[in-house]
RNA sequence: UGGGCUGUAGCCAAGCGGUAAGGCACCAGACUUUGACUCUGGCAUGCGCUAGUUCGAAUCUAGCCAGCCCAA
């Protein structure tokens, strides 16, 4: 039995004790670093190829580079730009998980005759009864749980995908393994903010970036790019109330996302949040807190993690998660034509267009989709 | 020029004789593998200016200044 597993590493303490874990369980490991974003990746996520490499000589596993920056630039960071140009709020986590971490690095993997790929996601992969075939699940630890990222992969991959922090409930005791096996990562700090974006500044990022790419992938937005794409960041529209009255100005729609409060500039006598951003009109409207509560959402670029024709998803009653940090809310699902339909029972706060929703039951993810 | 209204922090704004609410913005943290939200802390010895009444004035009185509206 092929016992071979590549490991995606990030040089943080929690792929680097999934090797650990790995090796322990008896697999051959094998570390594998992957080059995302131009040079400067290694400043902005605080060297992730060095501090892998190390931890892979202490454990004496072999390590390789892989070199995706043109994917990722392709899918990734274009995918981002053009959401952004749509006047919709990306999450880039969701499709670096499926188009990298979960396509491009397993063909890597099978390339280098391992049967399995492994990640230090908190997210567990198993072969349930019930759907009598290999599901995607929530962690342990749910308030660690990342499987809302992974909902966009191919369902084909799941046989093939380890995650050895499945049932670890707590951080300290990662910290502590790594400690115990001597790794110089035990006390790096958690990343956080995006990968690609230095200092967490994504207008700046944005405003470098947005004439450079060559290709929009993003739904809707095919056409004539050119001429939009220029000065997203300056570009000076009205802040409006529902009502039409206008509030203020704002200087780049691109700078707003729905349920946001902080940048607003304008006042009134109780907080102001964004409700949504009209595109055409090049307006942001804003309103109180309770109008940003909405019962109903639609969803486009469906992917499904279980077998749908064995399993009707038509009408069902499943748990929908509406962005990362968002508790699972009750709500019966309806697909047609490649579009879902979520009812939730309880209005949700700011749902929010270019988001991913995700569909659960029981823990299990049963697929998700885009916000439109 | 006559009549009316207004003047509180960078912005909006409450207070109407008892020792400066609140919101926006901003700063510092917490939380967080997306953007947000949220939470904690900070942010006017001073209320257009001057004089007065009062134990005490942003609040009352007078004059002045500034802005807005109406009328000739």
């Amino acid at each position: 039995m092929n016992k071979k597993v590549l490991l995606g590493m990030s040089g943080g303490v929690d792929s680097s004790v999934a090797a650990i874990l790995l090796q322990k369980q008896g697999y051959e490991v094998i570390g594998a670093t992957m080059r995302l974003w131009e040079e400067e990746t290694e400043k902005i996520t605080k060297n992730p190829i060095t501090d892998a490499k190390k931890v892979c000589e202490k454990l004496k596993i072999k390590h390789y580079v892989l070199d995706f920056r043109e994917e990722f630039r392709n899918r990734v960071v274009n995918n981002f730009i053009c959401t952004y140009m749509c006047a919709k709020t990306p999450n880039p986590c969701v499709e670096c998980n499926k188009f990298m971490k979960f396509d491009a690095f397993y063909k890597i993997a099978k390339e280098l005759d391992c049967e399995y790929i492994a990640t230090g996601h908190y997210a567990k992969c198993f072969y349930s009864k019930e759907f009598n075939e290999y599901v995607l699940a929530k962690a342990d630890a749910e308030e660690k749980d990342q499987s809302y990222f992974l909902y966009g992969v191919d369902k084909s991959i799941l046989p093939h995908v380890i995650f050895p922090l499945a049932e670890f409930n707590n951080k300290e005791e990662i910290r502590k393994i790594a400690e115990e096996n001597g790794l110089e990562v035990a006390n790096k700090k958690d990343s956080q903010e995006i990968c690609f974006i230095p200092n967490n500044d994504y207008i700046d990022f944005l405003k470098k970036e947005q004439n450079k790419h060559n290709k929009c992938n993003a739904k809707g937005n095919e056409s004539n790019k050119s001429n939009e794409m220029i000065n997203l960041d300056t570009k000076e529209g009205n802040i409006v109330l529902r009502n039409g009255k206008v509030l203020g100005k704002h200087t780049g729609y691109i700078k707003y996302t729905v349920g946001q409060r902080k940048g607003l500039g304008v006042s009134y006598k109780e907080p102001l949040y964004v409700l949504e951003i009209e595109k055409e009109k090049n307006e942001v409207i804003v309103g109180t807190e309770e109008e940003l509560y909405t019962d109903t959402l639609f969803a486009n670029e469906l992917n499904f993690l279980i077998n749908t024709e064995e399993n009707s998803i038509d009408g069902i009653e499943i748990e929908a998660k509406i962005r990362y940090r968002a508790k699972p809310a009750k709500a019966i699902l309806k697909v047609e034509e490649g579009i879902a339909k979520v009812k939730f029972y309880e209005p949700q706060r700011a749902i929010t267009p270019g988001q991913s929703v995700v569909f659960y039951i029981n823990n299990i993810v049963i697929g998700g989709g885009k916000i439109v």
